[in-house]
DNA sequence: GATAGTTTCATACAACTGTTTGAAATGCAA
DNA sequence: TTGCATTTCAAACAGTTGTATGAAACTATC
């Protein structure tokens, strides 16, 4: 069919411009020029902007969910059906700051788009992201398992603290760099997921954590 | 002057609305008409509809600023010129959460704005934020000073996450309230405080940290 | 009370937005 | 080839947006 060549198209151009534009500066006519195609297209193929965007948004994220998800089961069954809650995390924050952080986030317009999507906060996208609840339910429920004698709250706590540190840092990448005058390495992916994850299991245990054996801090911690 | 009167009440106006329905759908219609002044008045007194969201958000950030400057002086002075970690975290997560969460935030439309700025990201206020950087300097000098012998790197990763947990805190306020299904407590503010700074120092130290004798969490962990 | 400066007002402007329309082109099955 | 459905296209639509204009109203000074 011509049509899915159509539709990749303004796919493509709709996602590269947004990541390079943001959400706010790009029109139906600049995505349609871009993908040399009919400004009609996009309604005929999508319904509406807002659907379109949606679309994009949908997709990207339910690959990190799903990589979550598999990272998570994978740490499971390698505990015998519970997860070391550094596992729980890493599986957490560890596909989000790969994706958006890194040598990729400068080449791949998929990372660079959900830096936007996680900077800027239109409308479908807000829509999307407040059914994201029952994603996280699982991660819930994998640190009951982990740490069973816990408080509610405080695994909540420990969670929300979590996707702070990841989002956060993507958000404001760039901040951070100027502020540090490039002493904090944002391009040390594994190193600032042996970071976050240290951080978070330390909040929860109040002990220190290795990191995985090959991690950085591990390391620096070991002297 | 009678011009001030009308200045007000578009500052007044204009903040209200952009508290509740975001800046995304606040035309300068909605606002003369909610302010009953003249179309025209916004670009005679502001000069552009940014100017009047820049002055808006310059007008609350620097109250913040000045209060988180308060703090620090306050801790350094009473330690001598040396403020302990967990007082710096203090001053500076504590105004922005006092500010933005707990019962005033209901009531205050100043509150409800700052959440929404720090939500959703305008050009005007994105501006303003990038040259944000040299008040965070003071706050880096004086970890530098309260904790001499360590890295660079890791007192900058350790404000910026301090950061992280307080503005996730504020921006997906109502989404932990969701997932935790009420049990992660959002209007015990200064509980909120104890954590983030608790979580704060013990990234950065690794040891626990008492909080504030009247803490919650401080009572909670001696039993 | 005339004058100069400030502030208000109704109105128009010019541009841009997402969406719709109905006809033309295309693809595909019989 | 005929017929039907899908897809493309140019054009227009209807609405909104921030901003500019020039006259009117006001205020304070001399």
């Amino acid at each position: 069919m011509a049509s899915d060549q159509t539709r990749g198209a303004i796919l493509n151009a709709a996602e590269r411009l947004y990541a390079d534009r943001g959400f706010g500066d790009v029109t139906l006519r600049d995505i349609v020029a871009t993908a040399n195609v009919n400004l009609a297209a996009v309604n005929y193929h999508f319904g509406s902007k807002d659907e379109l965007i949606a679309e994009l948004f949908v997709t990207r994220s339910l690959a990190t969910n799903r990589e979550r998800l598999n990272e998570l089961k994978a740490a499971e069954q390698a505990g015998g059906g519970r997860a070391g809650i550094d596992a729980i995390f890493r599986a957490l924050v560890g596909p989000t700051l790969r994706g958006c952080l890194g040598p990729s986030s400068e080449s791949s317009t998929a990372a660079r788009f959900m830096i936007r999507a996680s900077i800027e906060s239109v409308p479908p996208i807000r829509r999307i992201k407040n059914r994201e609840v029952d994603h996280l339910r699982k991660f819930a429920a994998a640190m009951r398992r982990s740490l069973p004698g816990r408080a509610e709250a405080d695994l909540y706590w420990g969670l929300h603290f979590a996707l702070a540190m990841a989002h956060h840092t993507i958000r404001e990448r760039e901040r951070l760099t100027k502020l540090s005058e490039g002493k904090c390495d944002l391009d040390d992916v594994e190193g600032i997921i042996d970071r976050v994850v240290a951080v978070s299991v330390t909040a929860l245990t109040g002990e220190k954590v290795q990191g995985r054996p090959s991690g950085k801090l591990a390391a620096r911690e070991a002297h």
